[in-house]
DNA sequence: TATGAATGAGTGTTCATTCAT
DNA sequence: AATGAATGAACACTCATTCAT
């Protein structure tokens, strides 16, 4: 097997980790056959072992892959804004523009992933707390500047804002017909998790 | 095989349920062998296929069974009380209580579930759907009450409270040492969806 | 997997020993599909892991098997016997005649076990060395008795005798059109180790 | 391809040898790889099929190659003698040599060769046959000159012979620890065939 | 009902061999 | 000549399911 940076670059890598992805998204990890991610990928069985080590492995990757992705997109974007609130905003309406650009992608790490042996869901554990900590920082960020509550505790609510975000998400990219704007929908998350429910 | 009433009060049938159910929790349903089940259950492999259809089947089974249960207790208890505000905490609390009390079939709802054929997807939504639509519900009482605003969205927002509910409900059982009390955790939740993150 | 003397009465167990040993007779352990045995034992693939940890196991059992019926066999006949050299000549004898009644056994001993993982090996030597020391022990004996030369050495010599008798064996068993009866075999290597070649 | 001329002076043929010689010696036939071969010869996988037909082809050739020279090497040598007992002799004891120096090559020789197909083995039988001669030959000379036994069958006996040094070679190869020196054990067994066991 | 031995379809992975460069 | 990435046939082993007892 090349070396790391040479994998990242061959067109065959690139080409199974997309297979692999739709046929993950498609059928589910334990339905999925290497022989399916092959076809799709159009290259021999044989192939993907030059690139991975196992079926484990390619699922491993894509999680890897993806999440730098998605943290480096929603981080860069984060950093040119100052207000917590339009940072709070922007985090939703890119979570779920990220997921809906990617749906293959979201729904095997929102899926698939969690039902993994006891190690990826250890090994994921890590990146994915680098996701939500940039919710964290973000609440810290608004108690500090005055704007959000004290009583709230960023470590806790962190990981509500991001499920209310994901199932949204989720819901999202299930749903046949779209019945709302993206944009509405994460206008009425912002309006809930800012101004809550209450009048 | 039994007819159904038969089967429900049948020793057995309660017997594999529950051991599936731990089996299931623990290792995954992809990697769990129906022989695990009858070990764990201690009847015969065979037995098992005398009160489920197949393997699958047992997860039906679980589901159906586990959700009846969950969508029974929430709506009793909640039936009792007449502050929206007050529903809303108490369903937030419930949930955190039915996961902790029933970690094994939680892990087993929430993870397993989702990563199924197709078929189950779709089977398990319409009582996944009554559940959510007991925040719905809710939600539409409050702002008939004139309490909730009105220009959220139930529909949209019923999914994004589950979310923000579930995700926390996993956290805390996947969570070794509890930093928080579910009472701290139910009510942070509560004051961020009623109130909102802004002072 | 049934214990171990279960296992030994059964059928299945026999009959897998059985076809197992005349396929690796015939096209050698690496080009024997366990398919194959399955096929010549009458059994479903599967049927053979219920009885055997995996296909090296089969070798091994067919060794530890055969092993110890050769030696049973050989060491009963011999200690009815009290001359050395009728001993030596019953050994030669009963090695070609056990040979020649069991060669799909034999040839698997022979030839299989040798290229077989170090493990195998090493496993295999222990009963091979209680086989050699038939051999030994008759030698010190026909020294004791002042029948034989002093200053021969069992523990050297034994092991020549084997390996002429062995090579006998083999050849006796592949060749087709029989050019000697075994008495007549058995007698020239006798003479030759007894008397020795020299006039 | 080359010719054959040109084959056999080239270096990566010889190389390729050796490696291949050591490989198998290590590891058995089946379980090298083409690969392992091509890295312990410093060459690509490819590369070897320029040289060999197949896998089966390079221990084919390990075996034309050595035969000849052992061969040729115990020819020569016997060819300075008069007496069959030193013939004998010598025999034995540079078969334990040539089996000491040149140890990868006698175990491929002894253990992997059997294993191997059925065509495999028919064709090793020839040049096997003619080194068993060289026994058969010495015999004949010995009875020719009135030295050795006339009842003992040549054809029998040579392969009694052969077996009984070859399996002293192979237990000499595989002794970590030597009890006795070469020489020891060539006498030995001289003795044994020569004079016999008998006082 | 209950059993568990038997089944055999299904699949991840290996590796000898090829061939474009 | 030499390379080594790519191929795809081959196979050991698993496990959901069945059925004779």
């Amino acid at each position: 097997m090349k070396n790391t940076a040479e994998k990242l670059q061959s067109d065959k890598y690139q080409k199974i980790i997309q297979a692999a992805t739709h046929v993950f998204a498609l059928k589910g990890f334990y339905n999925s056959k290497v022989s399916d991610i092959a076809e799709e990928a159009d290259v021999a069985d044989g192939t993907i072992y030059l690139y991975f080590k196992n079926k484990d492995d390619i699922l491993i990757s894509i999680f890897e892959h993806s999440m730098d992705t998605f943290i480096g997109t929603v981080e860069n974007t984060l950093s040119t804004l100052q207000d917590p609130i339009e940072k709070l905003h922007q985090f939703i309406f890119l979570h779920l523009e990220l997921v809906q650009n990617n749906q293959d992608v979201a729904q095997v790490l929102q899926i698939e992933l969690r039902q993994s042996s006891k190690f990826m869901k250890e090994y994921a554990a890590s990146k994915f707390l680098d996701y939500l900590n940039i919710v964290a920082n973000l609440l810290e960020e608004g108690q500090a500047k005055g704007i959000f509550r004290k009583e709230i505790n960023p470590a806790i609510v962190k990981r509500a804002i991001f499920g209310a975000v994901d199932e949204m998400a989720l819901e999202w990219v299930l749903m046949k017909k779209k019945k709302y704007t993206m944009e509405e929908v994460a206008n009425q998350i912002c309006i809930m998790l800012t101004e809550g429910l209450k009048k």
